[in-house]
DNA sequence: GTGTGACTTCTAGTCCGTA
DNA sequence: ATACGGACTAGAAGTCACA
């Protein structure tokens, strides 16, 4: 369970709970549609100024896009 | 008060709690001493994978060392 | 022990497309 | 609406010499 698995898993959580797009947030975030698609694939190493921004962009705490979580899928790996 | 600002105040303050020096928490963290050292100085725009490895190296969760805090220095920017 | 500028290598991040 | 690929540019990673 890595920082990105979390981070990314959280993402597409959080997103998804509050019904947007990944082409709507990365719009609000001022990042592009594909980008966001392979950070919450975890293929990317995202810095932290963006991190920030998708935070900023969903309304809530970098902090909780770290929270760990045990997601079946990160187990795998 | 931007998440790189906190983070780059925790790191240091976390640091010297700890009592090791920039060149030590490079080590562990398997990364170049002066790389810490912009880091710190919040020159850099750090990526989630280099976060992680500086929180273990300093046996700390990475959301440890995004804390907010309200260090006067950063007011001043 | 730390700060800093300059530098090269590598990947983050964008933009175009297709499915 | 999302995944994924190729090609490209911006910027992070990583190192060094010197103060």
């Amino acid at each position: 369970m890595t920082a990105r698995q979390n981070f990314a898993y959280n993402l597409r959580s959080l997103r998804s709970t509050k019904g947007i797009s990944q082409e709507r947030l990365a719009d609000l975030a001022e990042l592009h549609r594909t980008y966001v698609s392979s950070v919450e694939r975890c293929e990317r190493n995202i810095s932290i100024d963006n991190m920030e921004k998708l935070a900023a962009a969903l309304g809530v705490d970098i902090r909780d896009l770290l929270q760990p979580n045990d997601n079946p899928s990160d187990r795998i790996r």
